[in-house]
RNA sequence: GGGAGUUUAGCUCAGCUGGUUCAGAGCAUCUGCCUUACAAGCAGAGGGUCACUGGUUCGAACCCAGUAACUCCCA
């Protein structure tokens, strides 16, 4: 049979996750172990998969994986989330290519068409996970808009607002004009603008004087209410108690003091457009003053405008410079800078308008969130992110709820026709309510009850799903949520710790009085490698699924975690995957190495020291890569056990016990050998899954029975750590890579076999490691003298000397060179520790440890240097 | 404008409670190798004023203050 030279992913790939699921390894119900789990942060329906998400559920799946091979019960709920916004806006662009409008649609119309669209596209992300290797349960998949979840949307909105913690009120809200809706302050993203500043003249009511204010929205001077100035600012004292005059519509304002207008913005003089403007709603408020709005819901401007009347807010602008310019008002426009919010979800500029709107009230919820994080119950990782945590909440304002849509959780209010309005979950439910607030309404039938249009924002699902997955709120006492709720480890963005984290612990607190994760590892930003964030609009993506073709699942999935430290944003580049796809092929190779070998049961094992040493090294890898766990310091994880499988066990124990070529191995160090890879092979598979299961299952490892998989595995207990062995070991790999550099400087081929001498301090005895050296060295003979061997290239490790005898003359000169160097850096060496040695405050003050190691250090240093001097004096130089 | 964070090798990052002359890893680079597991590889090697300036200390990449640059969050 032959091994092909290359690992080759695709087949082994397709090949094990259909075995796992068929196999039902990924399903996870309750029972007697302990429970692992994790809720998928749900994926947009409308997204596709990015690189993103790669990270995300790369690292999730690895702590799954490596969950159920601890023996623990191990439970990754998916899901997608049915983005309002996003979905609404694809949903109107497909009807209007197919010529439709929404507005000639009903409701039940267009949320039909809107069903069919997600069931089209909305399970793509899912399926491009399965091509990752993501061992989710998917019997368990979930949609924030099913019925169940759906149902505890309303229930929950049902409880807050009989609780007092959902109101309805006018408030100036963040304006989509593009989705048509209101957005919440976390959806709002400000970025650096390039605009105009216009200077603007309104003439002082009754007189022939002007004043100028300056504004970057000169479109919405016809909603001025007033021109607010400072009262210190002694320019303006002849305007107290004036009224101005607001050109083109010539309509008079007051004019009013405050302190809040900073004098050395502009000129000083403020225009309050209270309808646009969210500090200028408040200074209305304080001071009194009239709303005009004057904008459309589509950012146009409405008749109260008079002029310009149906024309785009950006139009407006355009157009009424002119207008100003003609009637002499306009003094200078400038250039400016500033910040300019855009909706998250359609990129249009948001615009601050007045509305009637749902919120959920802040305050009492935020207080246990916050206490959770601050107490240690829930932990950030990485902790930085505590701070900010601490500060949102500290500064949280209520929730803007409601959204202008269809697609989504309708808001379960129901207005009577007098105006007024009861909350319910039913149409009849909703009567009862009615007849009661409203006994003179007696003959009045569910027909009359109006419910609210508006639909509840996305995340007032996803706040509940780590409840709502395990049905939670219909079945509050359920076996599931019993069994995985509290969950242990979310794993998202830090973009979303507010939108999502934040919110999931309010409810979680809330409806479970319990936290809803204990852990929250906050993965970086994916960026390219000039630093800009991966986006479809950059083109600076690379699509997953081509990566994954091109250098396997396992070799992406290495890929993305040895470039991914936790919470520091990651400088993405393929050559990490290339990366990952050569460490497949390393494995693969060891693989077919210890594949070609050939057994002779009457061969007695020469590789005693070889295998105690592997496995010794192979116990204290585990420790760290275990530590590296508990600290979430994945890619410390990994490239402990990338270390591990490349440098000790093929660079080095290999070579030690590889046979002679087509000479047959003994019994024992086969069995050890396939063994230890065996071992390896369960530690990869968290993070390289298909490869593992791949050789898992390979007839070297014997028979293997249906359902024993790499994937259930259990991983090993740490064993014993023999670090005398260990240190001494490193020692021999010393002694070796001299011999190598040795062969490296003489160009002496590997080939040619080598004479070693050793004078030994005693500290390593040469005829327990002397196999090693001999056979990694290319060594024939290696003996051991009391005197130094003159004529010969030498070394040292430790206290040990090492001569190689040289047909050629070895040149004194450099010799002396090289020593002399040795001797200056000991001489230095030896005069820091003595100086500390003899520094009276070191000695009082440094802990007893840390002087025993010094004294070793002298010690060491000049055990070391009495060598080279006697070398120095030898040579005579 | 307010708050947080970052700055260590060409790149990406470790460096826990100051204590080896402490400066480390992977990748990249350079040199030599087609040595029958692996050129997607093997064997070696060279890379750094730990952003800057002061301070504390017997001792500072690490603690403190200030400066600069960058990033993020909030207004």
């Amino acid at each position: 049979m032959s091994i092909s030279k290359t690992y080759q992913p695709k087949e082994a790939e397709d090949k094990w996750y259909s075995y796992w699921l068929q196999h039902k390894f990924f399903r996870s119900v309750p029972d007697e172990r302990e429970p692992y789990t994790i809720v998928m942060p749900p994926p947009n329906v409308t997204g596709v998969l990015h690189m993103g998400h790669m990270l995300n559920n790369t690292i999730q799946d690895v702590l799954i994986r490596r969950a159920r091979m601890q023996g623990k019960n191990a439970c990754w709920v998916p899901g997608t989330d049915h983005a309002s916004i996003a979905t609404e806006a694809k949903v109107v662009a497909m009807l209007k290519e197919r010529g439709i409008a929404k507005k000639d649609l009903s409701r039940e119309a267009f949320l039909s068409y809107a069903w069919e669209w997600k069931e089209k596209y909305g399970g793509i992300i899912l399926d491009q996970l399965k091509k990752l290797g993501a061992s989710c349960d998917w019997d368990r998949t979930r949609f924030t808009m099913d019925e169940e979840l759906s149902d505890a949307v309303i229930e929950t909105f049902i409880h807050l607002y009989k609780k007092g913690s959902i109101y309805r009120g006018v408030r100036m809200v963040n304006w989509d004009p593009q989705g048509k809706t209101a957005v919440s302050d976390e959806e709002v993203i400000r970025k650096e603008v390039n605009q105009k500043l216009y200077y603007i003249k309104y003439q002082i009511s009754g007189e022939d004087s002007y004043l100028t204010i300056a504004t970057t929205r000169p479109e919405t001077i016809m909603a001025d209410a007033a021109i607010c100035i400072n009262p210190n600012d002694e320019r303006y004292l002849h305007l107290h108690g004036k009224n101005a005059i607001i050109p083109l519509i010539n309509r008079e304002i007051p004019i009013i003091l405050d302190e809040y207008v900073t004098m050395d913005f502009g000129t000083g003089c403020l225009k309050v457009t209270p309808a646009h403007d969210l500090n200028d709603y408040e200074l209305g408020i304080k001071h009194n003053l009239p709303v005009i709005d004057i904008l459309n819901d589509d950012g146009t401007l409405n008749e109260k405008a008079q002029i310009l009347v149906g024309v785009d807010r950006f139009v407006a602008r355009k157009k009424i410079a002119p207008l100003l310019e003609e009637a002499g008002s306009l003094e200078k426009v400038e250039d400016y800078k500033s910040q300019i919010g855009f909706s998250e979800r359609t990129d249009a500029v948001i615009e601050p308008k007045l509305s009637m709107q749902w919120f959920c009230k802040m305050d009492q919820l935020a207080k246990p969130a916050l206490d959770y994080v601050l107490d240690g119950e829930i932990k950030l990782i990485p902790e930085k992110f505590t701070n900010t945590y601490r500060h949102w909440m500290e500064n949280v304002k209520d929730w803007c709820i409601s959204r202008q849509l269809w697609w989504g959780q309708q808001i379960p209010a129901w207005y009577l026709p007098n105006g007024q309005y009861v909350i319910a979950k039913t149409n009849a439910e909703a009567l009862e309510e009615a007849k009661k607030i409203s006994p003179d309404n007696t003959n009045l039938t569910d027909a009359d009850l109006l419910q609210d249009e508006d639909v509840l924002d996305t995340w007032f699902s996803s706040w509940l799903w780590p409840i709502s997955v395990f049905d939670g709120f219909k079945d509050p006492d359920n076996a599931d949520i019993n069994y995985y709720y509290p969950t242990n480890d979310l794993v998202t963005a830090p973009e979303i710790l507010f939108f999502w984290v934040a919110r999931m612990i309010m409810a979680g607190h809330e409806f479970r009085g319990k936290l809803p994760f204990e852990n929250v590892y906050l993965t970086g930003i994916v960026r390219d490698k000039q630093g800009r964030k991966m986006s479809k609009s950059l083109g600076n993506s690379p699509d997953p699924i081509e990566l994954i073709e091109k250098f396997g699942a396992d070799g992406v999935r290495v890929g993305m975690l040895l470039c991914s430290p936790a919470g520091n944003d990651l400088m993405f580049d393929e050559s990490y995957c290339e990366q990952g796809r050569n460490f497949a092929n390393k494995i693969w190779n060891a693989f077919k190495l210890i594949k070609g070998w050939d057994i002779d049961e009457n061969l007695s094992n020469p590789n005693k020291i070889a295998i105690e040493w592997f496995d010794s090294r192979f116990n204290q890898a585990l420790t760290e890569i275990e530590d590296n766990f508990k600290q979430y310091r994945l890619s410390e994880a990994l490239m402990a056990t990338y270390k591990l499988v490349w440098d000790d066990y093929c660079a080095w124990y290999l070579e030690m016990i590889k046979p002679v070529y087509q000479q047959p191995i003994d019994k024992e160090t086969y069995t050890a050998t396939v063994s230890f890879f065996e071992n390896i092979l369960k530690i990869l598979h968290p993070f390289m899954p298909f490869i593992t299961e791949e050789l898992w299952h390979d007839e070297l490892f014997g028979e293997r029975s249906e359902r024993d998989c790499c994937i259930v595995a259990q991983l090993l207990k740490n064993g014993e750590i023999n670090t005398q062995l260990l240190t001494a070991t490193e020692s021999v790999k010393q002694v070796v890579t001299q011999i190598r550099n040795v062969r490296n400087s003489k160009q002496i081929s590997p080939k040619e076999t080598l004479q070693l001498t050793v004078k030994s301090s005693g500290n390593i005895n040469y005829d327990t490691y002397g196999s090693i050296i001999s056979k990694l060295g290319n060594v024939t003979e290696l003996t051991s003298v009391d005197d130094k061997i003159s004529g010969a290239v030498s070394f040292m490790v430790g206290t040990d000397e090492f001569f190689i005898p040289m047909e050629e003359t070895i040149d004194p000169a450099i010799e002396c060179e090289r020593l002399k160097k040795e001797k200056e850096y000991l001489d230095g060496f030896l005069q820091s520790v003595n100086a500390k040695l003899s520094n009276e405050r070191f000695m009082n003050n440094a802990k007893p440890d840390i002087i025993d190691n010094e004294l070793k250090k002298k010690a060491d240093a000049e055990a070391k240097l009495k060598i080279i001097e006697e070398n120095l004096t030898a040579l005579a130089c």
